[in-house]
DNA sequence: CGGCTTTGACCTGCGC
DNA sequence: GCGCAGGTCAAAGCCG
């Protein structure tokens, strides 16, 4: 797909802060060791470097302005494809809602891994696929999340601590429907339902209402690469063989976020390496958006669709 | 003992 | 008004 067309990821960037870092330590040291016996001549080199680097970091710094306002564009960009999407699916949908109360809501779908589902899943196991154009309030986005199919438990492991107050089971699903809400609560409003695709019974779908006002209390934790985990995010795969496939990963594996900050520091002389782990940290801080996620799925739902 | 899960009861909106 | 279905409450039990 054309994702690379709209955030250009091969970032150009001469950025290695260990190796400048470095360079101003061997410079440093070599001024030590140059002080004892050269002092005045030596000093005006290390000023005609000093200034050399702070033009380097000049550049740097206005090319990473560049890129985040071109990052911002596209951003924008997609919300306004994502407002847009929303709108017409409001316009085309006959009202045949079922929905109980008139509920504002932000809907969107994040279809991760339906590789059996045709366009309508996304909507078809739940009523509430139309977006009252009007009244947004809650943001409410959905995930599917492929389970390992011996395991029965309504667990999406997202990262937040939940506490489960309900299960019912409803009626066009003979599995059961969890109901969450966010430990923080009542401070934080979110909520989440659990259930199994009635399709896909390895498949979980869980609804998000609301937007978290807080921090992901353990992002280590996430379960995505670890063995135990019950639930992972799967791939999307496409319904054409020839389509790219779009794996959006909900959870944030270990090394993004702080721990990228240690991998860095890892990272000794590898340009390369770094450059991956900033567009690593900033694919992960605009996942980490429900509203850039949700414009992204709501993008690339239409454009594979 | 505090926090979490379980689960039946209760509430609310909607269609008939 | 009644019944149905989805959503929430809250008491009881479990567990670390
Ligand atoms: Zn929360």
């Amino acid at each position: 797909m054309g994702s690379s067309a709209w955030v250009d990821t091969t970032l150009d960037l001469n950025i290695n802060p260990f190796h400048h870092r470095n360079k101003a330590l061997r410079t440093k040291s070599e001024g030590e060791m140059a002080d004892s016996d050269v002092k005045l001549p030596f000093k005006q080199e290390q000023n005609a470097d000093l200034v050399e680097e702070l033009n380097r970091i000049k550049a740097e710094n206005k090319k990473l302005t560049e890129m985040l306002t071109a990052l911002g564009h596209c951003y924008n960009d997609l919300q306004n494809k994502f407002t847009e999407l929303v709108t017409i699916n409001s316009e085309n949908e006959v009202s045949t809602s079922k929905k109980r109360k008139a509920e504002c809501e932000d809907y969107s779908t994040n279809m991760i891994g339906f590789s059996n589902g045709n366009k309508e899943t996304s909507c078809s196991d739940e009523d509430s696929c139309k977006v009252p154009r009007e009244c947004i309030k809650t943001t409410i986005s959905r995930i599917y999340v492929r389970t390992n199919p011996s395991d029965n438990s309504l667990i999406v492991r997202d990262g937040y601590q939940w506490r489960k107050y309900g299960q019912k089971v409803t009626k066009d699903n003979p599995s059961p429907r969890a109901y969450f809400k966010c430990s923080f609560a009542p401070s934080c409003p979110v909520k989440k339902k659990v259930q199994r695709s009635a399709e896909d019974p390895s498949v979980l779908v869980a609804t998000y209402e609301g937007e978290h006002n807080h921090a992901r209390p353990s992002p280590s934790e996430v379960a995505i690469l670890s063995p135990k985990c019950s639930a992972k995010p799967v791939s999307c795969a496409s319904t054409r063989p020839s389509a790219p496939t779009a794996t959006l990963e909900l959870m944030q594996p270990e090394g993004y976020g702080d721990g990228a900050k240690k991998k860095i520091q890892e990272v000794d002389d590898a340009p390369a390496a770094i450059q991956q782990v900033l567009v690593q940290h900033m694919a992960a801080s605009l996942t980490r958006n429900p509203n850039f996620t949700a414009a992204l799925a709501a993008a690339i739902s239409g454009r594979v669709i």
